[in-house]
DNA sequence: CCTTTGTTCTACTCCTAGTGTAACACATTT
DNA sequence: AAATGTGTTACACTAGGAGTAGAACAAAGG
């Protein structure tokens, strides 16, 4: 699992390893009952602190994404991540809507966007940039 | 324009904002040429701050929506908005991606996802939320 | 001339992000 | 039993974004 972190990035660096663990997720490279470095190795080894390893993973145990166990570890939801409920969906939408709306206005078609999604689906099951 | 600002939303006010003035133009309620109520104005109207309409409006104009003409007034883009470069196209399918890897890990497939893409489009030129 | 326009400046509050250090409580390992 | 490693919590500090507020400036427009 190779993380890199853009320092100059206007995305918080808890954010973009929280993103980054979603991807290897996604991609599979991290499978249910997986488990993933301490915040203190995984930070001396980002050469980030401490906090903002645990701030990321706070963010993905909210998600239900992982499983935080107290005084022992952090691991890959174990009994597998469920299907998005309609809540989930929704907020998601919300998410990309003002993308879309951008889209838009810069005149890209349907398609062009739709295009663009299934690329971007692609790109992450290929682990590519 | 209807404009509807969430207070406690964790989306700041000057980019929703911004976000509902881009809908506005996606839909075509707003056509290049038309003027955009004075910073004062409209903050009155909204009951926000000068500075936050403010923040908006250079908001857009970095994106090249809207023309502020300096000690005149603000329009949205007389020429016409050109289509996105590839540099814009790639800008947005980086702020997509995340949120399109997060439906992966919530087991959306590429069909259900180009879909949810779609009904946004459809949702914004109706200006339906 | 006078109102309106965007612009700029200062000042202040509140919150997030990030780093740093330290300590705690508990599980695992030695 | 002791040592180590775990997530957790607390306090402190810096830096910057977001929002509000008031004031003033220079120029366009009626």
């Amino acid at each position: 699992m190779f993380i890199e972190i853009q320092t100059n990035s206007s995305v918080p660096i808890y954010l973009q390893l929280a993103q980054q663990l979603i991807e290897g997720i996604a991609r599979g490279e991290l499978k249910p009952g997986d488990s993933l470095p301490s915040v203190r190795a995984f930070a001396a080894d980002l050469g980030m602190n401490m906090h903002t390893v645990n701030k990321a993973y706070h963010y993905l145990e909210e998600k239900e994404f992982i499983q935080i166990v107290a005084k022992s570890g952090v691991i890959i939801q174990p009994n597998g991540i469920p299907k998005a409920t309609a809540e989930e969906q929704q907020r998601l939408a919300e998410q990309i809507r003002p993308l879309v709306a951008e889209g838009l206005v810069l005149k890209l078609s349907e398609e062009e966007m739709v295009d663009m999604v299934r690329e971007l689906v692609q790109h992450i099951k290929e682990g590519s940039s």
